[in-house]
DNA sequence: TGACTTAGTGAACGGTTGTTCACTATACTT
DNA sequence: AAGTATAGTGAACAACCGTTCACTAAGTCA
């Protein structure tokens, strides 16, 4: 069932868009379309596709998961076996919720020893309880930062990745924007 | 033209493809398929879409471009107005060139000081020549690292972004996989 | 052995697809 | 005022769509 979904996978990669059963036979060679069908409707029943209103196949929201490519330091995994360049959807990978999900380029470098640099894009995640140690979106003294949402004994404190910066004990209202589910940096 | 193209995008990110014809005729109500093919075929003329060999619309490779949704520190931009939910995928603003970028996921801090920590996944695209202060992925001493290429009168000098790492001057053959295109890191 | 499931073939269906053509109404030039 | 783009209508075309049905061959299980 993984060989059947890396050909769907690699089909969707490289024509942007799922197969219409026929392509889906032509891709297993099948001689007919109904071999495809059921082959799809199989993967659906399994929780790998979905299908439109109209019967179209389109992406499951975690379509692709993402390849166990390997780590740096454990030798090169060769980007020439076909599964390491098996399309992962970053978006379905990064985005859990779309609905209540934003991005924000951030400015300044209060988070950067969390790894947050200023341009960076991070994701936010609004309407969820934040937990201690999570990257949040908060607002102090009217503008918005980013900081490390932490605890001391039952006191909310707002932390920040940058020795040149201070702790933050907010006095009376706090308001967490959201908090931050991904970091994606794009060089150049 | 904007207008349209964002219409489109909601489409998109609802039904996870791009309209038929005669969906796109609804969606602007259209009482024709022929304007909204006309519709397409300026939007396609203006770079903004693509059309499959069959005739049917794909996504571009940057179908939506990333949303302007403001600087952290500049207030609060509400994910309630439309236009920030507007999808961007990430996949096509992360990856130029999906036949030569591959996926890899970090282990090891000699890096951190970039903001690249382990467990991060980096988007690394091969085949491309290194400029000075890329972070590319190199082979020393038969091990694959991740370090910044620079260049000192004329030698390369691979250089950790970790003061508990050092310098390498690489004495003969250097091996570049590739160079670090992005960074992608999730939390939980 | 015999019953049952699974995987694929092949044909058929009504509806939808992308595309083209001829036509109309509105707006913008000069 | 006349001419010309631009935007949309409506109908038509063959080709293809998703879906269903009846059927076959191979494998599985008791």
């Amino acid at each position: 069932m993984e060989d059947q979904l890396k050909k769907i996978r690699k089909f969707f990669r490289i024509h942007r868009r799922l197969p219409t059963y026929q392509e889906l036979a032509n891709l297993f060679n099948f001689a007919s379309k109904n071999a495809a069908y059921k082959l799809a409707q199989k993967l659906i029943d399994a929780g790998f596709l979905e299908k439109d209103e109209t019967g179209k196949l389109i992406p499951k929201k975690l379509f692709a998961p993402l390849p166990n490519s390997g780590f740096v330091q454990a030798g090169f995994p060769s980007p020439a076996e076909e599964e390491l360049i098996d399309t992962i959807s970053f978006d379905e990978y990064l985005i859990d919720k779309p609905e209540s999900t934003f991005i924000l380029r951030v400015s300044g470098d209060s988070m950067i020893d969390a790894g947050i640099h200023p341009g960076d894009i991070v994701l936010i995640e609004k309407g969820r309880t934040p937990k201690d140690g999570d990257v949040v979106i908060a607002s102090v003294d009217g503008e918005w930062t980013l900081k490390y949402y932490h605890k001391e004994q039952n006191k909310i404190v707002l932390v920040p990745a940058n020795k040149k910066y201070q702790k933050i004990y907010p006095k009376n209202s706090l308001e967490i924007g959201g908090i931050v589910i991904s970091v994606v940096r794009k060089y150049n």
